[in-house]
DNA sequence: TCACGATCAGTTGAGCACAATTTAATCGTG
DNA sequence: CACGATTAAATTGTGCTCAACTGATCGTGA
C-alpha cells in the first residue's frame, strides 16, 4: 500500500526465504540420515568423502574451500574418518603447516556403497532431474551472490 | 551414455542441490550474524522470536511444528531467551505437560530493532522481491515433500 | 475407577558450526 | 640473513541439532 515495502510482512516466517533454505536443510539431512547410517556416515563426513573421492590426498584448507567449512569443524570430523579407518592425515612433505588428508582402502572402497544415496535423495525430492538441476543452479547463485556481499 | 543415468556424475559434489541447500544455509547464517548480533540473538533464537512476534503465549510444541525443530533443541534455546529477559516460560494452567512461552515487554520491544534486518538480507542477496519470493516457494515445496517422503 | 498408552517437556550424549586464540612453519622485505 | 607478517591447522568455548531416554500428566477404555 504504501510506497516502500512495509517490513510487518518481511518479519513473517512463511516470508523468508532464508527458513525455507533453513528448513529444506533439515529436511535433506532428515532423509540423508538412514541412508548414511549404512555407510556409518554423518552428513558432513559424507560430503568430505565426496571431496576426496574427485581427488585423493587433499589438504585440510582445499577441503574447507570446497565445503565452506573452516579448521575448527574439518579437523575433528577428519578426525574421526580416520578413526573409522577411512582416511589417512599426513603432514605435508614440502610444507609442513598443511595436512594431507588420503583415502585408505576402505574408503575408497565405501564409494561403491554411495552410489545409492542419490537415488534414494532423488526418490524423496518428488522432482525431476531436470528440475533439481535448475532449483541447483538458481541456490548456488543465490549462496555465490551471498558469499560476495560478505567479502565486501 | 548408457541407458540409465550414469551413478558417477551424482556422486560430485557440485551437482548435489543437497549441497547447494547446506551451503547457502550456512552463507545466509554468516550474512545473518552480523545484523541478529545487534539484537543479541543467533539465527535460531531469531526465528524463535519470528513465531512469537506473530502469536504469544505458545506452547512449546507449536514452536517446534513451526521451526520443525524438536524439545532437545527448543528447550535449552528458549532458557536462554528467558535468561536475555526476553520471554517468559510457564506451565501451562489446563495441561500441565505443556510450557507456555510468552514475551515480555523487552522481547516485544526487539521487535522494532528487528525491522532492519530482512533489508539487509534483500540487500546481500543481490535478488529482487519477486525472484527471491519464487525461489522460495520452490524451496518449500520441495522441503514440504521430502518430509512428506519421511513421514511413509 | 483406574490402568495403560499417548503426549509434552526435559535431559544426556555425539556431532556439527563458528569465533577467537594458539602454535608452528613459511614468506617477504629490508 | 633476520624479523615481522602471513598462513595452516589445532584448540577452546558457546550454541545448535538430533536420537534416545526419562518423568510427569493426560485421556480413554475395560
Amino acid at each position: 500500500m504504501a510506497k516502500k515495502p512495509a517490513p510487518a510482512g518481511f518479519l513473517q516466517l512463511d516470508n523468508q526465504i532464508c527458513f525455507a533454505v533453513y528448513s529444506a536443510g533439515h529436511a535433506f539431512n532428515r532423509v540423508y540420515k538412514p541412508l548414511l547410517e549404512k555407510l556409518g556416515l554423518t552428513y558432513p563426513q559424507y560430503l568430505a568423502m565426496l571431496v576426496l573421492w574427485e581427488r585423493d590426498n587433499v589438504p585440510v584448507k582445499d577441503i574447507g574451500e570446497k565445503l565452506f567449512l573452516d579448521s575448527g569443524t574439518l579437523t575433528p570430523l577428519l578426525k574421526r574418518l580416520e578413526a573409522a579407518g577411512l582416511v589417512k592425515r599426513t603432514r605435508g612433505a614440502e610444507d609442513e603447516r598443511t595436512v594431507i588428508v588420503a583415502l585408505t582402502p576402505q574408503g575408497r572402497a565405501l564409494r561403491d556403497k554411495a552410489g545409492a544415496v542419490p537415488q534414494g535423495i532423488l526418490g524423496a525430492s518428488g522432482c525431476t532431474v531436470d528440475q533439481l538441476v535448475a532449483m541447483k543452479d538458481e541456490i548456488v547463485a543465490l549462496r555465490n551472490r551471498l558469499n560476495k556481499a560478505l567479502g565486501e
